[in-house]
DNA sequence: ATAAATTTTTAGTCAAGACTAAAAATATTT
DNA sequence: AAATATTTTTAGTCTTGACTAAAAATTTAT
């Protein structure tokens, strides 16, 4: 069974969903996600509901069956195996392989992604912490915490980032906020819930929205 | 000016056409080559001439501009330098590379492309010979004439093979035939043009159609 | 030079994947 | 329990790139 292009972003994109909110997952959230029209959706739901990766019911959204999952997981290990590809060889910056690894997650080759994922020397995480699922789709789950969760005085280790978009990486790279980072938080603004940080001796605030897409390992 | 998978198949085909035949190149070749039909390729034409990559007279063929031969070389680059990542750098065989190749050469970024082929430290040449474009579309025009041109009792190195086809590079392998690879012409059957050579001290038969598909250098 | 054969183009369809506008179903208020 | 608001689906349209069948132009043969 073949899947179009189109076809593999729904799916990770239903997946991705599916991890954050437990339940069926809604035409418009979707829309959403993928930046479409409701309308759009429902007719590839209908075409992936034909072809068993997913189980719909109208009105009730969807959630991906076990084959459903498995594609997800493959084009999601394609992506991430092709993020660290262009960190560690080909100099990229981490807020410069998404667009990269969005085309090159789609392409079609087991051999090459198994090659590339022994090129690499098996990484298990791709340049924004996140998890690399092997082969068969497993991959570890990284004990993490949002940096807004931190109490004052509390100390963590950056191992991650909510949102991979480059703005957001660009600005992180500007404040020196990098994976492995130890961070500490001096004290915590209640009134816009802005927080105040340490890092390398340097005190910076930062805000809520900021501290709200920062993984912290405690 | 953006172009579609589609669109640069067509300028690759239609430049690999024009370098045999120097010519303008008529609807049916195409078809030919992109194994589609001589309706559709007028339909892509149009909308190319459109785009000023060829220029196109009904009922007369077409020919590449200025623009469109500089689309057709860059895709053609990046098809050949992810050929030589796939065999150097991933243990693919040079008759597994082909398919994987026609995928890779549509991604869509020029700092990937140019850090690739820094990282390969700028290949001349692919893994069937054929010489790799550089950043400016400029390459190397290599001396070489078909294994089926030589004379008995000639000797020459294998540089280079006319056809890609997994079947075809399989056999070569069958019989030890590489690039770099000394052969020397013992005979030559003018009955069904097959041609004797000696290959590492042994000698074999090979039919024109093969010995018309090597390209060697005396 | 006309007839026959070939090539190329036109006209009309189709499938995928998206869209808008309107209808139907479900949720939320009052 | 109606009335209103929201979400989802349907119906119909559009674009891209392909297709078939038929018409038009060009070549080749007689």
């Amino acid at each position: 069974m073949m899947f179009t292009l189109s076809e593999e972003n729904y799916l990770k994109a239903i997946f991705h969903l599916q991890t954050v909110s437990g339940k069926g997952i809604s035409t418009n959230a979707i829309a959403k996600k993928l930046e479409t029209k409701a309308s759009s959706v429902t007719d590839m739901i209908k075409k992936l509901a034909d072809k068993e990766v997913l189980t719909y019911i109208k009105y009730q959204g969807v959630s991906l069956t076990v084959l459903g999952r498995k594609i997800a997981l493959g084009v999601i290990r394609k992506h991430r195996l092709w993020e660290v590809f262009l960190v560690e060889k080909l100099n990229f910056s981490w807020d410069e392989v998404h667009d990269v690894a969005e085309q090159l997650e789609h392409i079609k080759s087991t051999k090459l992604i198994n090659e590339l994922d022994a090129f690499l020397e098996f990484p298990k995480m791709d340049p924004h912490g996140d998890p690399i699922p092997d082969k068969e789709g497993k991959f570890q789950k990284i004990e993490k915490k949002l940096l807004s969760t931190l109490k004052e005085n509390q100390l963590g280790v950056c191992v991650g980032v909510n949102d991979s978009s480059s703005e957001f990486l660009k600005y992180l790279d500007r404040y020196q906020i990098s994976l492995g980072q130890k961070i500490r938080v001096v004290s915590k603004e209640s009134f816009d819930g802005s927080v105040t940080i340490l890092i390398n001796n340097k005190e910076m605030s930062i805000s809520q929205k900021i501290a709200n897409n920062i993984y912290i390992q405690s």
